[in-house]
This record gives C-alpha cells, sequence and structure tokens, in this order.
RNA sequence: GCCGGCGUAGCUCAAUUGGCAGAGCAGCUGACUUGUAAUCAGCAGGUUAUCAGUUCAAGUCUGAUCGCCGGCUCCA
C-alpha cells in the first residue's frame, strides 16, 4: 500500500472506497451467511476485503454481489459509529461466529474498539465512513484472488475480492479505460508483436531469450550505459557466472541467500555455484591488489548476470526473472567520501533514467532492521549520508523504517511509467557485512589497515526488467535511438526497388538501421505493417523519388514530408538520434 | 510455494449435450505493378501442453505433471 498515493487520490476517496468495501462485506454476507471476514482495507486505487467462504467464489459471484451491493447502496442506510469496550467486542464477534475480527481486537491495545454499522452490517473500523451508502455513485469488483491472512504464507488461505469506487461513473470509466491501456502496453504483448523477446517452455520459466530486436535495443541500452560509465569515472569489469561455492560460504550468501540460490554443480571433485550476484567478484578484484587511501573512490561497474531461483508462481514476463543482467557497480570509498559518491550516483541514475524519459520517482529510505551486521554507530553514520545526501539533492522521500537490509541502508528510487505506474529499479545499497567477512582493507595515511565503505548500487535494477517497464513506458514505440529498425524502405512499385536497395546502402552506411522489404505487397500493406511495428520513419519511394533522385517519408506520428534529400534527410535522423529523443 | 483460472496451427481465435479438428492473419508458390494503415488465387501448416484413465468414441469428462494468467508471500 503506497501512502503518499492515497493522499494524493484525496481523503473523501479513501473513505468512500473503505466504505464500499463494507457494502461489498455486507452483500457477501447476505449471499454467504458463513462467511468469516478479515479485513477490508482501502487501498491505492480501490479496496478490497478478505473472506473465508465454503467455496471457491467464480466471476459469476462477483456479478451476484454487485448486484446485492447495488440494492444496499439504493437503501441509502447511514453508517452509523460507536465504541464498545474491547471484551464486549470481543463477545460480540464471537457470538457472531467471527474468528478473524476477535483476533484482531485482541491484538489491540486501546480498551476501547471503534465499530462502524450500516443497515444490519456491524464491523470493527476505524473509519472514516461517508455519511450513507448512496453516497457510492460508481463502483467495479474486479478480480478475485487468495491471500494468506495477516500476509503471512504460514497462515490459512483466504479469499480476496478487489473492486474500486470512484464518485463519478465518469472517473470509474477513465479508470477502467486506463486499465485497458495498460493492457494493450502489457510488456509480453509487445515483446510478441514486435518479436523482441521470448520465454520459452523448453528453455525454462524466467529465461529470456532476446531476439535480434530486442537485442539490438539492449545493445544500444548497454553501450550508452558503458560509455555515461566511463565519462563518470567508473572502470568497467568483467567476471564468471559461477564460482567456487566457498566464494559463497565466505560471503554469507549461503547463510542468508540459499533459498535463492541454484543448487551447486560439482566439477572434479569441487562445488561451483551460479552466481546470485556479483559483488563477491568484484571484492576479489579489489582484494588482488594492495590499496592506498589514495585510490578512492574506486567505482567498479560490470554489467553482471546473475541467476536467482524465484519460485514459479512469482515469475511475471521480464519484469520477474530468474536470469538477468544487473547494471552492477560496486564503489570503494572513505568515510569522508560516503556523502558525496551517494550525491554523485543519484545524480548519475536521474541522468540515466531521465534519457529514457523517466522524470518522475518515488525514494524510499530504508533503515536499520531488527537483525542487522556491523555497529550500530556506522549503520547511523550510513543512514545519515544517504539521508544528507538526498536533502542536498531536495529530493523528497519516504523513510521505511526498519526496511534496510541486514548488512546495511539503503535508497530505493521508483521510476515512474507514462501510466503513473511505479517499477523498483534502482536501488543505492551501504554494505557493512561484505568488507568485513572478506577482510577488505586498505592503507591509509597513518600507515594502518583500514577498512573501506562499499555501496553497491544499480541504475536500471536488472536489463530484463528496465526493458519491461520501456516496452511499456514507451507503448513499444521506442524513440529513434533505440528503435531496433529506424527507417523502413518501401517502393511504391517494384520498379523501384533498385532505388530502393541504393538508398538503403546509403542508410547503412551512417550507421542508421534502414530495412527494406522486398516482398511484393502494395505500399499501403508495407506501411500498415511498419506503422503496426511502430517503425519511426517510413521512406516512401515511386517515379518521382527515383526520377529526382530524392526521397519521401512519412514518421509513425503521421507526419509526412515529400521529395526531400537524402542527406537532409539523415541529418534529420542523426539530430533526433543524438538529441535521444 | 499457496489460492483461483487457463493451455487448440507461428499469431488471434472457432469447434452443439462427448460424435470426421476449422477460420483469418503470418509463411510458401504464382498472378497483379501498385502513391501513404490490409490486391487476388493456390499450397502447406496439428500426437488439441504432456502422461495416465473413463468411454464404442475425448479438444470436450477424471487424475497427475509441466507451463502460463490474476493475486498472496518474496524480490532487481
Amino acid at each position: 500500500m503506497n501512502k503518499s498515493s492515497l493522499k494524493s487520490t484525496g481523503a473523501d476517496l479513501e473513505a468512500l472506497r473503505h466504505s464500499t468495501s463494507h457494502v461489498m462485506a455486507q452483500a457477501v454476507m447476505k449471499l454467504f451467511p458463513e462467511t468469516k471476514l478479515a479485513i477490508g482495507p482501502a487501498i491505492e486505487d480501490g479496496f478490497y476485503y478478505d473472506f473465508e467462504i465454503g467455496r471457491s467464489l467464480t466471476p459469476e459471484d462477483l456479478i451476484k454481489i454487485e448486484k446485492e451491493m447495488a440494492r444496499e447502496i439504493v437503501a441509502d442506510h447511514k453508517f452509523e459509529s460507536y465504541e464498545l469496550s474491547k471484551q464486549e467486542a470481543i463477545e460480540y464477534f464471537k457470538k457472531h461466529n467471527q474468528p478473524y475480527k476477535v483476533e484482531l481486537i485482541e491484538s489491540l491495545s486501546e480498551d476501547k474498539v471503534s465499530l462502524y454499522k450500516h443497515g444490519g452490517f456491524v464491523d470493527l473500523c476505524k473509519g472514516p465512513h461517508v455519511k450513507s451508502a448512496g453516497e457510492i455513485k460508481a463502483f467495479k469488483l474486479l478480480k478475485i484472488a487468495g491471500a494468506y491472512w495477516r500476509g503471512d504464507e504460514k497462515n490459512k488461505m483466504l479469499q480476496r475480492i478487489y473492486g474500486t469506487a470512484f464518485h463519478s461513473s465518469k472517473e470509474l470509466d477513465e479508470y477502467l479505460e486506463n486499465l485497458e491501456e495498460a493492457r494493450k502496453r502489457d510488456h509480453r504483448k509487445i515483446g510478441k508483436d514486435l518479436d523482441l523477446f521470448s520465454i520459452q517452455d523448453s528453455i525454462g520459466p524466467g529465461l529470456v531469450l532476446w531476439h535480434p530486436k530486442g537485442a539490438l535495443i539492449r545493445k544500444e541500452i548497454e553501450d550508452f550505459w558503458k560509455n555515461e560509465h566511463l565519462k563518470a569515472g567508473y572502470e568497467l569489469v568483467n567476471t564468471p557466472h559461477m564460482a567456487l561455492l566457498d566464494l559463497w560460504q565466505t560471503s554469507g550468501h549461503l547463510g542468508f541467500y540459499r533459498d535463492n540460490m541454484f543448487a551447486p554443480m560439482e566439477i572434479d571433485e569441487f562445488k561451483y555455484e551460479i552466481k546470485p550476484m556479483n559483488c563477491p567478484f568484484h571484492i576479489a578484484i579489489y582484494k588482488n591488489t594492495m590499496h592506498s587511501y589514495r585510490d578512492f573512490p574506486i567505482r567498479w561497474a560490470e554489467l553482471g548476470t546473475v541467476y536467482r531461483y524465484e519460485r514459479r508462481g512469482v515469475l511475471h514476463g521480464l519484469i520477474r526473472v530468474r536470469g538477468f543482467t544487473q547494471d552492477d557497480a560496486h564503489i570503494f570509498c572513505l568515510d569522508s567520501q560516503l556523502e558525496s559518491e551517494i550525491m554523485n550516483i543519484i545524480d548519475f541514475v536521474m541522468h540515466i533514467l531521465s534519457t529514457f524519459g523517466f522524470k518522475n520517482y518515488d525514494v524510499c529510505l530504508s533503515t536499520r532492521p531488527e537483525k542487522y551486521v556491523g555497529s550500530a554507530e556506522n549503520w547511523d553514520k550510513a543512514t545519515g549520508a544517504l539521508k544528507k545526501a538526498l536533502e542536498k539533492k531536495k529530493i523528497p522521500y519516504e523513510v521505511d523504517a526498519g526496511e534496510g537490509v541486514f548488512y546495511g541502508p539503503k535508497i530505493d528510487i521508483k521510476i515512474k511509467d507514462v501510466m503513473k505506474r511505479a517499477h523498483q529499479c534502482s536501488t543505492i545499497q551501504v554494505d557493512f557485512n561484505l568488507p568485513e567477512r572478506f577482510d577488505v582493507k586498505y592503507i591509509g595515511e597513518d600507515g594502518k589497515e583500514h577498512r573501506p565503505i562499499m555501496i553497491h548500487r544499480a541504475l536500471m535494477g536488472s536489463l530484463e526488467r528496465f526493458f519491461g517497464v520501456l516496452i511499456e513506458h514507451y507503448g513499444g514505440a521506442f524513440p529513434l535511438w533505440l528503435a531496433p529498425v529506424q527507417v523502413e524502405i518501401i517502393t511504391v512499385s517494384d520498379k523501384h526497388n533498385e532505388y530502393a536497395l541504393k538508398i538503403k546502402d546509403v542508410f547503412c552506411r551512417n550507421g542508421l538501421r534502414a530495412n527494406f522489404n522486398i516482398r511484393n505487397e502494395k505500399m499501403g500493406a508495407k506501411i500498415r505493417e511498419a506503422q503496426m511495428q511502430k517503425t519511426p520513419y517510413m521512406v516512401i519511394v515511386g517515379d518521382s523519388e527515383v526520377e529526382k533522385n530524392l526521397i519521401s517519408f512519412r514518421a509513425r506520428s503521421g507526419e509526412k514530408q515529400n521529395d526531400i534529400g537524402l542527406d537532409d534527410f539523415i541529418g534529420k535522423l542523426k539530430e533526433e538520434i543524438k538529441n535521444k529523443k
């Protein structure tokens, strides 16, 4: 649940949705009187309610529940709040056979509990609610899902109904249209339509095949990434995909990360492990030589491919996979450099992400969890540095208290795509664990050994996830610099094929990706095809162009221009590529 | 992993109560020679995810397995 976005949609909308969830629960109770109620809050763009019902709900049930809700809304019962003592409330819910409510009340610290009543329906609830059910003007039940009681997988699984509600049906319709738009932009669909990537049964779940067009986009991203890193004072490293199991013993991953690691394989009586992280390798490079305090900061970056075991049910297109390439970097620095390094990284993240058209972010600072390594003093120092860096950069952020990784505090940056959905990609983490475990050190000014600070960071997170987000962000219509085919050459008839091949060659020599499909098809069909493939430019040549040695073009956007010089057109494209627009 | 749903040609989808697996697009071949979002015709394409079972007969019913989808938990 995202509190900030609840705020942005308004407290009254939250009350409306919360009230709608009560009305839904009431309808469910009426249709299934044996139902045991769990919880039913408002969430970012709607609400849900968890139930234990004797049987599995079906989509038809949702329709019945909606009808029952509509009747209740017409009845327009008031929402009335009142208080009971804890004991009275427990007795009430015991009497009505509502064990989850009893458990909730028992866990409350207050002496009195607040309840809301409307119609005959009573629920444990802090409120607030709308005045009466009639205020619910537009709602829809969206999906049925399983959800663990109290979010713990050891507990019983309940049935959750998701729904949403708005103040007007116009807003509801807009929301539903938005959902439809999101479905159209689904990277799995676009990935198939544009032949960018696939994930196949014969290869294995969560393992991505990058097809030529996807791989081309990846190459452009990688080239950009590498060049920007070199400019920003990073050095590039490369490390293997596996290492002796001992390495993971030393790093501690076998202890705390085993569930996410694939089983080791045995080679020549030694056990090897496919890597779930890149950090130990970078540390190994560091440790291969002596380091002076003068060397810092050391910034090593790698597009490092890692493999992690993810439970089957969590895999999702490119967003959640089992093999992925992190745009990883590790920075070794002095305490005194931590803050400025963090600020550098923040600037760098913004620079890289904004190039892809991501201008809005949700930033979170995660602080020390209950279980942690390192001294509390170091944690405070590092957390303070992260905080100060964010404040100096005037970046608004939320604090996720206790949500840091056990080895250090972190800043997570979630990018917001054009559909305003947030995606976890970038992360900046201070690590107190690995330097200790690997005994990483440098020789200080005083001639003695000291422990450097280590920062992990990823800007795009993983190329797979980032690509998935990018596909949805652009809806498949990649900007020219990323488009796998930048120019589709289309001839009016096959008389013009020779000229088409000639200009294709000119495009290629100029480093532009031009395609000419010689297939004998009417130009209307070829334009349609290029348009559906979201090719940025179509160059059209017929008698007129061949005669005058010119070209005509049509942009994906609909922009058209006839009879321009090939050099002028190429200049235009090069300018557009340079600006990465 | 858990709850629920789904799995038919490369893609999108059909196939009465169990009764001969089909269409469009894409592909191939040929004809047409085209001016800004689909030219026409022919051909080919399948162990209906896999494996068992029920039945005279299974895409359809049952069970298991695999995978996918929506969530939960977990996370780049």
